[in-house]
RNA sequence: GCCGAUGUGGUGGAAUAGGCAGACACAAGGGACUUAAAAUCCCUCGGUAGCAAUAUCGUGCCGGUUCAAGUCCGGCCAUCGGCACCA
């Protein structure tokens, strides 16, 4: 027999075996056993698949193999994530529709994902971009609007330069836009909004309800940002008044000043009032100039104007104090006003001592006031503060809380970061957003029955300056007749976001050609929630929150049965170039995977990519070691030469078998496929030494590797006549009592020290072990003559005598 | 600044109800086979001292708890990721 396998013939032969049996199909039989393995669908780019893609495929890859041997109805389901910019950008560039890129763009991603063998139920393929699958993504935009989610609304947005795009504050990170870097600058513009912030709070308490690795948590409770606090009014010399938030109510007394944020709607109000208005109006125009990347660069820096004939009066002592604009102060969040408290806030801190405004300590036990705010809320006690003295922070809050409210001029408010989701982008290639402008009737949602909205072919995809859709062009499209009165009226002719069909792709798997609703409910009664969904870090506050949102909606609404999509969420790491750098074209470190198919074969490819280390965190590729797994997968294929006739495990190797099934399984099921594959790789060289294996031996070893390398178990497998397909057979159970060896060696430590090894009954005594322990020629010679103070005995590990 | 994570040989990484640090690999060195190379097989492989048995140090740094610390506690340092004037 030759050496080494022919991996490409095997295969490409499995693979249509596969193929043509429908092996991994979901089975529609809604009484057996459910898993719903899920990754995130890839956006087909014309890079085509990247070395990072196959790191989650296989995982999930792996675990749905495994719960099929172990008798589970499997759903592993792939898709399309087809609508987005490159695809549009290289439409332009080259003359050519984007459906037409989108299409070749994913035979060649499938052509990829099927020469790696993983196990996709291919019948259930969706693609975003086909109308009888957004049909429903524009249905569920409608009943959010229905239902008041979805609204327009003119405001300051996010506008990418170079997109000529409206962002999402998802989008946008570190002032720039997350797909192209380009600066980001603020334009007043109308938009489609969904209400998000609508459920903050059933978005953070469903967190505690899922099983999600803990950083995905965190990462999504920071960013919706929740903060109890206290809203609280305060009068004007001019009798307007005005509310402010805050978290530290305590520290009322010490508020020496108030602050607005410069697009506070107030300002313009008081503009005869306000004696320096032109130098207001000039430091209003200049914070609206700033980009979101100015701002954050030169956040150190507190600037700000004093409203000249506007006090603010402290509603616990009736001072006059002074109010000033600032854009430290952001309309969008809280009131769009603060009190400032520069002794126990850093910020009020640096603004008092920049603008020379009293700073009033009113919560002792931190260092100077006059030199640094005093911001712990943990240690310290009122003081100047009449009926607060003496009291702790969190007595202080409450104290005050009641006060207010008593007055009416408080009340306990919960804040939060999040805010709502922009959901119009000015390009060609997304879901048409299925509403009509009517003079008389406003937004009016285009009836059910018309979707899909389709989306019009148009001569030029180009983006326009004047912040259109390229929609906007096709008049014969845009002009149509209002659903509710039936006179003229407009499309929308934005489209949507790019995360729009992803939001809700996991629930189209469960029922993909369902053409009267988005799936049946048996189908999602069935199927839903998914088990097990794999994808990264990047899509925590992106995909992950939208389509949690979407999802409850669903819930509200009645349409799926469950208030969570995902029962169990985890994230891989990336896999960096060989310099340990992220790989990119530009640092020309980029590893093309069917390279490494056509150099090692899929399998080894699978098992290197899952030996490379730690699932959860980044690991640069290295060439060289892809050669131990390929290795290892030769042994595999050599044991076949040294297959005997006999039946059963062999007294020598039967319990690392037994262990090494428990390890597998185990090691599975906790995504630690690294450590897995090192003790199949243990126990194979546990077999070269016996050079012999039996035909049960050599059947259980390829059911546990076959998770991992699916083709050359499944020759293996043939060759070796066992009954049926491997991917029918049935995942080995291992007897946790034969885990054990009934002798084991233990180490004999002298004050910690190792002075001898033994050999010993696993089940001994402490008494025995230790007497065994003192017999050793190198432990007499050291106890002798001494006291021993104490013995210890740690089962089939070690006996340590401390001596003096 | 806040939140989270990480720090172990030449490299990727194992090992936490505290119990033999370095599993499993890669690379490197030596040997076998070969006309030769590749492949394969065998041996060595944390530092220092020693021919060796062995001794001694060693999991970012400093301290603590313990018979025993990579693991627990306190205090630092460094790197990475997220958020960032959120009141």
């Amino acid at each position: 027999m030759e050496r080494n396998y022919d991996y490409t013939k095997i295969e490409k032969k499995w693979q249509d075996i596969w193929d043509e049996k429908q092996t991994f199909a979901a089975k529609n039989d809604y009484t057996l056993p459910k898993f719903y393995g899920l990754v995130e669908f890839p956006y087909p780019s014309g890079q085509g698949l990247h070395v990072g893609h196959p790191r989650s495929y296989t995982a999930i890859d792996i675990v749905s193999r495994k719960k099929r041997l172990e008798g589970f109805n499997v759903l592993y389901p792939m898709g399309w994530d087809a609508f987005g910019l490159p695809t549009e950008n290289f439409a332009i560039k080259n003359h050519i529709h984007p459906s037409i890129v989108t299409e070749n763009n994913i035979k060649n991603f499938k052509r990829q994902l099927k020469s790696l063998g993983f196990s996709f139920d291919w019948s259930r393929e969706v693609n975003t971009t086909d109308p009888s699958y957004y049909k429903w993504t524009q249905w569920i935009f409608l009943q959010l609007f229905k239902k008041g989610l979805a609204y327009k609304s003119k405001m300051s947005v996010n506008w990418c330069t170079s997109c000529k795009c409206v962002l999402a504050n998802e989008e946008v990170v570190n002032g720039v836009c997350e797909r192209c870097g380009s600066e980001v600058i603020h334009k007043e513009k109308s938009q489609w909004m969904l209400k998000i912030t609508d459920y903050a709070e059933k978005l953070l308490e469903g967190l505690d309800t899922v099983d999600f690795i803990d950083r995905v948590k965190t990462q999504q409770r920071n960013w919706i940002g929740r903060s109890y606090g206290t809203q609280v009014t305060f009068n004007t010399n001019l009798g307007d008044k005005f509310d402010i938030f805050t978290t530290r109510a305590d520290t009322l007394f010490g508020a020496t000043y108030m602050v607005m944020s410069p697009e506070h709607p107030l300002i313009s109000k008081w503009a005869d009032k306000i004696t320096n208005y032109e130098q207001v109006k000039e430091y209003q125009t200049l914070a609206a100039k700033k980009s979101d990347f100015e701002r954050t660069e030169l956040a150190k820096d507190k600037t700000g104007v004093k409203l000249e004939g506007v006090t603010a009066i402290n509603p616990v002592n009736n001072t006059e104090i002074p109010i000033f604009i600032s854009d430290y102060v952001l309309i969008s969040y809280g009131t769009g006003a603060i009190m400032a408290v520069p002794a126990h806030d850093t910020r009020d801190w640096d603004f008092a001592k920049k603008f020379n405004l009293p700073i009033i300590e009113v919560v002792a036990g931190g260092e100077d006031v006059q030199k640094e705010a005093f911001t712990d809320c943990q240690s310290g006690v009122l003081v100047n503060s009449d009926f607060l003295n003496g009291l702790s922070v969190e007595q202080a809050k409450i104290k005050i809380q009641e006060w207010l409210c008593e007055k009416g001029i408080g009340t306990v408010k919960t804040n939060y970061k999040l805010r709502d989701w922009v959901f119009s982008r000015q390009r060609y290639w997304g879901e048409p957003i299925p509403m009509v402008y009517c003079e008389k009737c406003g937004w009016v949602p285009i009836d059910e029955s018309e979707l899909p909205l389709v989306l019009p072919n148009v001569d030029s995809y180009e983006p326009t300056d004047n912040g259109e859709s390229p929609l906007a062009k096709m008049t014969d499209w845009v002009n149509t007749t209002c659903p509710h009165c039936k006179g003229p009226a407009k499309r929308e002719t934005d489209t949507m976001p790019q995360w729009a069909g992803s939001s809700w792709y996991f629930l189209r798997y469960c029922d993909p050609h369902n053409d009267k609703e988005l799936a049946s409910k048996e189908a999602l009664e069935y199927w839903a929630p998914v088990d097990w969904y794999n994808g990264g870090m990047e899509h925590t506050t992106l995909h992950l929150l939208y389509s949690r949102f979407w999802h409850k909606f669903l819930y509200d609404i009645g349409v799926v049965p469950n208030a969570e999509p995902y029962s169990k969420r985890t994230s891989h790491g990336m896999i960096l170039g060989e310099n340990g750098e992220k790989m990119s074209k530009s640092r020309g470190n980029v590893v093309n995977p069917d390279e490494i198919v056509k150099n090692y074969g899929a399998d080894t490819m699978r098992v290197y990519e899952m030996f490379i280390g730690d699932f959860e965190k980044a690991a640069p590729w290295s060439q060289a070691s892809i050669k131990g797994s390929k290795r290892f997968l030769d042994k595999v294929w050599a044991l076949f030469d040294i297959l005997s006739d006999e039946k059963g495990y062999s007294k020598e190797l039967e319990s690392e078998i037994h262990r090494t099934i428990k390890k597998v399984t185990e090691d599975i099921e906790g995504l630690k496929m690294n450590t897995a594959i090192a003790a199949l790789m243990t126990l194979l060289n546990s077999i070269q030494g016996k050079k012999s294996i039996t035909r049960d031996e050599y059947k259980t070893f390829l059911i546990l590797l076959n998770p991992f390398a699916p083709h050359i178990t499944e020759e293996l497998w043939e060759m070796c006549g066992f009954d049926g397909m491997l991917n029918e057979a049935k995942w080995p159970d291992f007897d946790e009592a034969k885990c054990v060896d009934s002798t084991v060696e233990i180490v004999v430590q002298i004050n910690g020290k190792i002075k001898a090894r033994l050999n010993i009954a696993a089940d001994i005594s402490a008494e025995e072990a230790i007497a065994l322990a003192k017999q050793q020629e190198a432990v007499s010679k050291e106890i002798s003559g001494k006291n021993i103070i104490k013995e210890l005995y740690v089962p089939k590990k070690l006996v340590n005598l401390v001596v003096k």
